[in-house]
Formats: C-alpha cells, sequence, structure tokens
RNA sequence: GCGCGCGUAGCUCAGUUGGAUAGAGCGUCGGCCUCCGGAGCCGAAGGUCGCAGGUUCGAGUCCUGCCGCGCGCACCA
C-alpha cells in the first residue's frame, strides 16, 4: 500500500462521515505548482452535486474531519472553486523510499493480473526480407508491452507468427529462382509482384553453392525452404541484435498441415455464417460489423485459395485454446481492417470466445528520412532502411528509446541522421547518465550500495526542494507503471524516466551527499540510492540497459 | 465517398483519463567548471492547443460540423 492509497482511503472515510455515498473514491493529483503542495484532491467538488452543498463548504467540513496526522498532512487549505491542497511532513513522505530500498525487485510491481496467461504476439513479419524500421517499432512495442505486463501481474508469451504460407512465399521462391538462374547465365526475369532486394540474390548464391545440383534452380520447393529458413535467420539476428526475444514461433503453415484451417473453415460453415456467390465462399462479416462480407474461399477461376484471414481465424483459434484468456496483438495502423474480420470470424464460431477478442495495439506507420528525403519502403523495390542499420548507427538503447518516447498513434518520422548526430544529446544518454552519477555517489565514497538500508536514517532532514521533487518523482513510479499497463503506452515510462532523469540532476547539482554532516550526508544516500534504484527499474521495462558509468 | 488515427512552441512530441498560469527535448540567445562526472546546471525568447459551435462550476482533453495530413476500404498479404 503507497501512501497515496491510504490518504485516498482516509479521504473517503472523512467523506462518509459527510453523508458521501460508500463507494466514494477520492482523485489525488501532482498539482502542477509545488507552490500548492504535495497533493490535491476534487474531491469537494465531485462531492457537490450528490450533498447538494457549495463545494467550499464541503472542502471546509472534509478537512476538519480528516485524521491529518496519521496520513503525514501537516496542512491542508481550500483553493479555488473547491480544490483541497495538502502539504506533508517530509520526513513522512520520504520514508516512503524505504519501500524501494527494502525490495527493490517488487518496487512498482502490482498484481492486477493474478498470474492469468496472455499471449503478446508482434513483429510477425513475412519471411520474405529483413526487419525494417516498422518492425522495430513493433519489436520495442510489443517487448515493452509484455514487460508492462508481467510487472502487473500477468503471465506473459511473447509470440511471433510466421506467415510462411500464402502467395508471398511463392513470389519469394520465384524471385530467388529468378537470380539463380541469372548466376547461370539465363538473363534477370523476377516475376511480378517479386522481390528486387540485393539480399535476395545472395541467398541465390549460397543456394547455388550448397545445391551443386540444382543450378538451373529447377527444385522451386527446395528454393522456398531455403529462402525462407535464411530470411528466418536473418530475421533472429536482427531480434538478437535488438534484444528481443520470443517464448514461440507460430507457423501459419502448420495450420495447413494439422488440418486446423480446413477444421475452422466446416466450423464456419456449420454456423451458418457462411453463403456461396459467384462460386466462391463468404462469411457473413457484416452480421459482426464489418461493412461488407469477405471472401473465405476464392472461385475456382481465381485458383480456389483460402483468403489470409481464415488461417488468421484458424490462428486465433488456437491462441484461445492454448488458454490465452487475454491477446494482445501490436500491428501497423496498414492492417487495422483485420482487426474486425478476425473479431467476425470469432464470433461466427460461437465456441465463447468474448467479442473484443484480441486486443490490438495499432500503431501508425513510421517514415523514414535519410538526406533529407523520405526513403520509400518497399520491400520488393529493395530499398528500406533495416533495424539493423539504425542499431548500427546509434546503438541499441537509443533506438529503442527513441521508439518508445511517443505514443503508437502518433506517425513517427524517424531521421536517421538526426537521430545519429544527436546521439550524444539523445534523451536516453540523459536518463542513463543520471542513473550512472547516482552510482558514482557510491563509488566515490566506496560505499556497498546494497548495504544502504535507511534503518535509523531520520529522513526528515530532506527539506530542500529539489530533494521533495525527486522523492515525489520517484514515489510517483507504482501508479504510472499502473497508468501505463491498464492503457498499454510505454511512452508513459519513457516520460517518467526524463522526468526523474532532470529531478534528480537538479538535486545531484545542488546539493552534496558526501562530505557533509553524518545525518544529512544519510538521509541523502538514501535518496540517492532509492533514484538509481527506480530509475534502472524504469530503463528494465523499456528493455534498456542501466549502466554504472559510461 | 466510407472507416480508423492524427492536427499543441521554429522542428520532433508529452499533457496523469474533465482541473488551477498548457510542458519537455532539439534548435536560438545569455550565464555557471578548485566542488560526489560539464554526457551536467541556471535563465530568456518562442502558443489563437487546425477552424466554428455545443455540453458545465471548469475543455488541449468529451459531443457535432467543417479544413488539412496519414493509413485502410481486393476473389492481395
Amino acid at each position: 500500500m503507497t501512501h497515496a492509497d491510504a490518504l485516498r482511503a482516509e479521504l473517503a472515510r472523512a467523506a462518509r462521515t459527510l453523508g458521501a455515498p460508500d463507494d466514494v473514491s477520492p482523485i489525488l493529483e501532482r498539482p502542477r505548482d509545488p507552490a500548492f503542495g504535495d497533493w490535491a484532491t476534487t474531491l469537494a467538488m465531485t462531492l457537490a452535486k450528490p450533498l447538494g452543498k457549495k463545494p467550499r463548504d464541503i472542502a471546509e467540513a472534509l478537512i476538519a474531519a480528516l485524521d491529518r496526522p496519521r496520513v503525514g498532512i501537516v496542512s491542508a487549505e481550500i483553493a479555488g472553486p473547491g480544490f483541497i491542497n495538502s502539504r506533508l511532513d517530509p520526513g513522512y513522505q520520504a520514508r516512503g523510499l524505504l519501500q524501494i530500498l527494502a525490495a527493490p525487485e517488487q518496487w512498482g510491481r502490482l498484481d492486477i493480473g493474478h498470474q492469468r496467461r496472455v499471449c503478446v504476439e508482434f513483429v510477425s513479419a513475412n519471411p520474405t526480407g529483413p526487419l525494417h524500421v516498422g518492425h522495430g517499432r513493433q519489436a520495442a512495442l510489443g517487448d515493452a508491452i509484455s514487460t508492462l505486463l508481467e510487472w502487473t501481474g500477468w503471465k506473459v508469451d511473447r509470440e511471433f507468427y510466421y506467415n510462411d504460407a500464402g502467395a508471398q512465399i511463392a513470389n519469394l521462391a520465384k524471385s530467388t529462382q529468378a537470380r539463380v538462374r541469372e548466376l547461370a547465365g539465363h538473363p534477370l526475369a523476377i516475376p511480378e509482384g517479386g522481390y528486387h532486394g540485393a539480399y535476395i540474390a545472395e541467398i541465390a548464391e549460397r543456394y547455388v553453392q550448397q545445391h551443386p545440383d540444382d543450378r538451373d534452380g529447377n527444385d522451386l520447393d527446395a528454393l522456398r525452404q531455403f529462402a525462407v529458413a535464411a530470411l528466418r535467420h536473418e530475421q533472429d539476428l536482427d531480434l538478437q541484435a535488438f534484444g528481443v526475444k520470443f517464448d514461440t514461433y507460430y507457423l501459419e503453415s502448420s495450420l495447413y498441415t494439422d488440418g486446423r484451417v480446413e477444421q475452422t473453415v466446416e466450423a464456419l460453415k456449420a454456423s451458418g455464417h457462411t453463403f456461396e456467390e459467384d462460386g466462391a465462399l463468404f462469411l457473413r462479416t457484416t452480421t459482426f460489423g464489418d461493412d461488407k462480407d469477405r471472401v473465405m474461399k476464392k472461385s475456382a477461376a481465381k485458383g480456389g485459395d483460402y483468403t489470409y484471414f481464415v488461417p488468421d481465424v484458424a490462428y486465433h483459434v488456437t491462441k484461445w485454446e492454448r488458454g490465452y484468456t487475454r491477446a494482445i496483438n501490436v500491428q501497423g495502423a496498414d492492417h487495422h481492417s483485420t482487426t474486425t474480420r478476425v473479431r467476425a470470424g470469432l464470433q461466427a464460431l460461437g465456441i465463447g470466445i468474448p467479442q473484443g477478442y484480441p486486443d490490438y495495439v495499432l500503431h501508425q506507420m513510421v517514415t523514414v528520412m535519410k538526406g533529407g528525403e523520405e526513403v520509400k519502403i518497399s520491400k520488393r523495390a529493395g530499398s528500406y532502411v533495416t533495424v539493423r542499420d539504425l542499431i548500427d548507427e546509434v546503438g541499441r538503447d537509443a533506438v529503442r528509446y527513441f521508439y518508445l518516447m511517443r505514443k503508437g498513434d502518433s506517425q513517427l518520422v524517424f531521421d536517421v541522421d538526426l537521430a545519429r548526430s544527436q546521439s550524444e544529446e539523445n534523451p536516453v544518454y540523459y536518463i542513463q547518465m543520471a542513473h550512472a552519477r547516482m552510482c558514482g555517489i557510491f563509488r566515490v565514497g566506496e560505499i556497498q550500495a546494497a548495504t544502504v538500508t535507511g534503518d535509523g536514517v531520520d529522513l526528515g532532514v530532506l527539506k530542500e526542494p529539489a530533494e521533495q521533487e525527486l522523492v515525489k518523482q520517484l514515489l510517483d513510479f507504482p501508479a504510472m507503471v499502473k497508468g501505463a499497463a491498464d492503457n498499454l503506452e510505454p511512452h508513459r515510462i519513457a516520460g517518467w524516466l526524463l522526468e526523474t532523469a532532470r529531478a534528480a540532476h537538479t538535486w545531484y547539482h545542488k546539493h552534496h551527499v558526501l562530505g557533509e554532516p553524518e545525518a544529512i550526508t544519510n538521509a541523502r544516500l538514501v535518496l540517492a540510492r532509492a533514484s538509481q534504484l527506480g530509475i534502472a527499474a524504469g530503463l528494465r521495462i523499456l528493455g534498456l540497459s542501466a549502466p554504472e558509468r559510461m
């Protein structure tokens, strides 16, 4: 239980003595201006209507009813239309830091999920090329969202869905074939819609080395397997460089080989939500909110294949059957039309899957600028910037932070030159520097940081404004983690880290820890240790390193 | 045309679920190194929160209508 929880409970108790309903839930805010105090509540204003009294009168009665010493309040006053601004005893407030020192691994963790299982699917790139900057955003987002859910008590599996079946893979095989034949002296003939990137030619060269008996590239099946394996390996290396690990790789092709696609189609037919028209099989998705019905199986004239969303529905059935009561898919906004279709398919099956299943976190497009011009991302034309290009140029931590510092649903302009030139000025170094500085204090003072527990230390001496700001900022962490997890918005962590780093730098610059009177030094060592641990915790959620020196 | 997202400082973006005088980074300008790391600190300039209405004690935030940008709207994936 944090201090804010205790304060809310006390406010609610006081409110009930005035006749407020039992379920009253006071809202606490940090005032924008510290001059207003440490906490503000709008409780009196929200009670004005139900109690039929003026906000300021209610505020007065509330203050009188509060057991102030119990929650460390030293002063409370009414402001504006009915805010109650309260100030806390510095020592009382700072004692919250002891929670961080006592159990650093637990700090900021909550149990909302009760270890229920959730599947977070992200990246899921077709194995038809290396990962580009758009996949990078997904990798950073998906990984951070997964970690946030772990911190709030969910049992998370990170899953990568391989679209290793279908038309794009056929294109890949034929493109590789064209390159193999080029090596054998034939004119280059990349098929319509094929892949032109240089990496295809490299794969072709290796194919010929390992398949000397097929210099003319006649074995399309072997070409396909070879190319897919090569590109999966490439993508694995990209993810490794980015520090992202998956628990499960699910292959689309397996849905065909184990009969799940057929089973799903039969079940949908049996549900009565399908119909045939012009020789094609349709799912009546309009019943479930779609704006038109969708083809499931193409007519014989068009090849008779299933459209892509049919295996996608079968795939999501497996998520449900594998025990994930919650599923989150991180995807680019260009795929947003699929959400309606997949959900419609799952509803049509009528097997008890909840309506909003799965959740989607859609992120807007990433535009790449290089040399002052937009780089058009086209795998087929072979012009794009890969995740590994970025990592090589600005470093893993900076790339991750860059992706995560803004909300997913705003468009992201990734200016490669800027990211590179700013690498010295990048906020991530500012944050990591704050962490390193805190570590530096212990290094210089030759103090084992872990031995600082705060036992017997009077934290009431942390009275400087810069100290109190830093204390409040650190103690806000658990609430901020909860907000970020509830909304699946890791960028809130990035913002918190920046503010915390700023508060830490300011404090560090104004006040010394070592060489002060013993009582001061001891209290400030607690604050330094708590800052170091708090910043490290935030960095860890985003998948960034917390260096002890830079 | 329809659906989703976005429009906030010169640029890139936050804005704690409707709160008080709208913030940060970069850029620009001006200060600060005997001092636990200057990869830092302090300060200044810079805003019609796209436009117009509405809801209420109170709107950048919610509703409606416009304008602009992006992405979707296949028997492509």
